[in-house]
DNA sequence: TCTATTTTGGTATTTAAGTACCAGAATTAA
DNA sequence: TTAATTCTGGTACTTAAATACCAAAATAGA
């Protein structure tokens, strides 16, 4: 069974995570907790909120009553930024071949990706965490 | 970088070999062959083919003046068949913590990702090999 | 029948992603 | 100052996918 968006688990696991501390806010939120609302491991997780933690996304604070929380406003942390830093920049063209020279001189397949492409790229950018507070 | 799409190396190589396959017809054409247009290994080639030719999608020959030819008209081999053998077979819920159980009442992507993975799907499906030979 | 050619299929290697482990540094509270 | 808690970061293990290798089987033509 294979999925035709791109999204690894640790992407996934990032935005729900997240989606958590928001709606804690201004509360901390420690990893423990965040593990054990999402079925995953603590360690992974652990790993994968150090990722946002340097990339600006959250702050966050060590010993008793540590954890995390958001570094900036809800409205604008997007799926794609996490995304972004959890799998890495995104390309907007999907043909694997392109890049290593594809040897046909036009995309065989045409616009269609392109334009799909761009359109996932667009529905990331609107998925704002501020969206998962009520 | 990292595609939005899902598209591997191997579905990419098998769309732009048949390509190949469906333009020579009725000529036989060789993996060898094929590696050398396509820029690939030919190992990685003949592997890939040879999934194409235990689903039904080509009739393989063996020997001197051996190769692959379609085993059906080109109208009626889309991407979509490419890549469900290829990858595998294909599902429309894009969220990854879908299946491990998700601990949110409610899809956390919304209906956003299931609508684009249906738009995708129907892309794939629409690009026919017959599109290719001219 | 013999040789060269081509697919076949089993296996092995490589690569990347996911996951786990653990000691160290920082911080809080007693 | 001590003990408990929490993030940090380096490393190691596991798993799956991608890719490569090679001997065997089949076939065509001489």
């Amino acid at each position: 069974m294979s999925h035709l968006i791109n999204i690894s688990e640790a992407a996934s696991l990032a935005l729900h995570g997240l989606a958590i501390v928001a709606k804690k806010s201004p509360d901390k939120v420690n990893a423990k907790y965040l593990a054990e609302k999402l079925n995953a491991s603590e360690a992974h997780l652990a790993k994968i909120f150090q990722r946002l933690s340097k990339n600006g996304l959250i702050k966050s604070f060590r010993g008793p009553t540590g954890g995390f929380v958001l570094n900036k406003p809800a409205e604008e942390i997007s799926f794609l930024d996490i995304y972004e830093i959890v799998e890495s920049k995104v390309i907007l063209n999907d043909c694997p071949l392109d890049k290593a020279g594809c040897t046909f001189d036009n995309c065989i397949f045409g616009d269609a990706l392109k334009s799909i492409s761009q359109s996932i790229y667009q529905t990331f950018k609107n998925i704002k965490l501020s969206k998962f507070i009520e």
